[in-house]
RNA sequence: GGGCCUGUAGCUCAAUUGGUCAGAGCAGAGCGCUCAUAACGCUUUGGUUGGGGGUUCGAGUCCCUCCGGGCCUACCA
């Protein structure tokens, strides 16, 4: 049994998340983790809301609330969609807890010690109408080189052409609209990512097998230019953790705040300790998942993420820990994701473009949702929801193939023969051959699901589940129980037993549709099918089982066409 | 502008990384079965792998070029 620390990328705390940001990151991190625990292994599954920065505050001053308010009940809301869609975290943290405050100041702390924090005074746009620094991108005017009359302060969208703010012509706040702005001196801190470049750069390149999409990410932003640039790790914020080395104050820094990317990925590890403490556990318990010194030597540490947030996962936070000259647990894999696209564009927040996840549980329950999106993870290239596509997929894979085989199988026993597994018969050669296949097809997939590809994971498992319906084909226990009652009996034995082993097995896909499969046949054994032979003959002779209730249903064209019209554009 | 990824049957995607690999699922066509959610099984029609050129005994797989799609480019997170 191995350990595996298993952390998703935080959902932004802003608003309810769409499909394309669950598929990203928490769903596979998810699947990965239902596959390890149910291979026995001992996993530690971390998410949490990233709730600082300013799209935040703002999103919090749109509620008209206080931001530590909307944060609370947008991290309740994000928790309960995350339990609707069964994701099976350990703990599902808050990036504003105390134990991240405490731990993004000691860690800042280090870091000053060892000499990697640098404070550099810089100018940056300040707003009195709105009270508050303004990051580029909150700043709107016209672009000095196209003439676009909307284009933002790091970069106008229209010429692509990357500006500074006081580039723009007319610039005027994009919060309020105010053109009252001014220029003011302010002190940060950098994380002198440079001087660590060449033990980050040594560490990427020590990494075997990961995604070109992680490694080549993280080589452009070590290589490019002059290499890696040390990155400014403090804002003026209200909201946030303060600015601390350590438990000292420090001098210079008062009223600022860590930047959001410096403290979020350490809430993976503070999250941790969050758990501990919700668990009535020691310290003890979650330091030896991530200190090396204390136990989390064999840990198998894995990140999920979606593309966008491969730097800072690759180079930020490594040379955060690695800075610190403690001995933290660093990541051993990265996997990556692209894109989901909705139906010939992006998904959008803003437009309310797409489905998002709040929506997606009322339409469907959340297997249907689990199996499209892990069977169509965005892996080697952006990947594109269409409700055609996702029509198909569902009735053909979940509704036919698998809820159909569960039904004829379980139907066919009961008018035949009651209520009970039958007895009777002995396996023959095709029952033989039926067990190697699966044992053969089953460690392919098992190869799959440890490295984590997620789509061929899904391919194989599907496979899986057709060699059922083959199966009955060629017995025909129909045809045989008229002349043979013992030999159908087996072989209908074989197929209930068929169907617990795809409970297991199916299990980290669609959870739901596989405990209601074990609920039916009156199972709780879990294990998994080492050993198919053994696994189909787990369920004996004399054991009752009931008709489940259909496990899919098919998504009509109506209802196809009526969610496309009702998801094309504005939200609500 | 620079960098990276990508373009394979109508659709969604595979090809152990130069050597029978041109494949699978869906859709289409034909046949079979009747236990089942008009479900299942078998067979089968589709591609000169975006265009062009090159290297090689041999290239979706390497090089050049052109065309198309996407992402990143450090103050959104």
């Amino acid at each position: 049994m191995a350990r595996v620390l298993i952390t998703s990328a935080l959902p932004y705390i802003n608003g309810i998340k769409h499909l394309g940001n669950l598929v990203g990151s928490q769903l596979p991190s998810d699947l990965y983790a239902r596959y390890m625990r149910a291979r026995g292994h001992e996993v530690m599954f971390i998410c949490a809301t990233d709730e600082h920065g300013t799209p935040a505050e703002l999103a919090a001053a749109k509620a008209g609330k206080p931001v530590a308010e909307y944060c609370a009940e947008m991290h309740a809301v994000q928790a309960g969609l995350a339990r609707g869609f069964r994701l099976s975290f350990d703990h599902f943290g808050r990036s504003s807890s105390p134990q991240n405050h405490r731990l993004t100041q000691h860690l800042a702390g280090r870091l000053r010690a060892a000499g990697l924090i640098a404070e550099v005074s810089e100018k940056q746009v300040y707003s009195p109408a709105d009270g508050r620094f303004l990051p580029d991108r909150y700043i709107e005017g016209t672009c000095p080189n196209c003439g676009y009359e909307r284009a933002r302060g790091d970069q106008c969208e229209e010429c692509t052409k990357q500006l500074d703010p006081t580039d723009l012509i007319n610039p005027r706040s994009a919060i309020s609209g105010s053109t009252d702005l001014e220029v003011r001196e302010t002190k940060h801190l950098y994380l002198r990512q440079s001087a660590l470049r060449d033990r980050i750069d040594a560490w990427i390149d020590s990494q075997t097998g990961w995604p070109v999409l992680t490694t080549s990410i993280a080589r452009k932003w070590l290589h490019d230019g002059d290499g890696l640039q040390d990155r400014g790790i403090t804002r003026d914020l209200d909201w946030g953790i303060p600015v601390r080395d350590g438990t000292d104050d420090w001098p210079g820094m008062e009223g600022k705040v860590f930047y959001v990317w410096f403290d979020a990925p350490i809430e993976y590890i503070s999250a941790t300790a969050e758990w501990a403490e919700a668990n009535g556990l020691p310290d003890a318990a979650w330091r030896r998942w991530w200190r090396t010194d204390e136990g989390a030597d064999d840990v198998r540490y894995v990140q999920f993420m979606g593309k966008d947030n491969v730097p800072f996962h690759t180079l930020s936070f490594p040379a955060t820990l690695m800075g610190s000259g403690e001995p933290w647990k660093l990541v051993d894999y990265i996997k990556s994701f692209n894109y989901l696209n909705y139906d010939g564009g992006q998904f959008s927040t803003s437009l309310g473009r797409g489905v998002f996840m709040d929506q997606a549980l009322a339409i469907l329950p959340s297997d249907y949702w689990r199996w499209w999106l892990l069977s169509h993870a965005p892996e080697s290239s952006d990947s594109e929801f269409t409700w055609e596509n996702f029509q198909a997929s569902v009735n053909k894979d979940l509704a036919d193939v698998l809820g159909n085989f569960v039904s004829r199988v379980s139907k066919f026993c009961l008018s035949k023969f009651g209520p009970a597994v039958p007895d009777g018969g002995e396996w023959g050669d095709r029952e033989t051959a039926l067990a190697a296949e699966i044992n053969r097809r089953l460690r392919v997939h098992e190869g799959c699901m440890e490295a984590m590809e997620v789509r061929k994971s899904a391919a194989e498992l599907r496979a899986i589940w057709v060699l059922g319906n083959e199966y009955l084909q060629e017995a025909a226990p129909w045809s045989v129980f008229k002349s043979d009652p013992a030999a159908a009996a087996m072989q209908i034995r074989l197929g209930l037993n068929l169907v617990r082993l795809y409970a297991v097995i199916s299990r980290p896909f669609i959870p739901d549709a596989a405990a209601a499969m074990m609920a039916a046949l009156g199972c709780d054994d879990w294990s998994w099918p080492e050993d198919a032979s053994a696994a189909l003959r787990l369920l004996e002779p004399g054991h009752g089982f009931s008709v489940p209730d259909m496990l899919f249903r098919k998504i009509t064209d109506a209802e196809r066409d009526d969610w496309a019209q009702r998801f094309s554009g504005t939200r609500g």
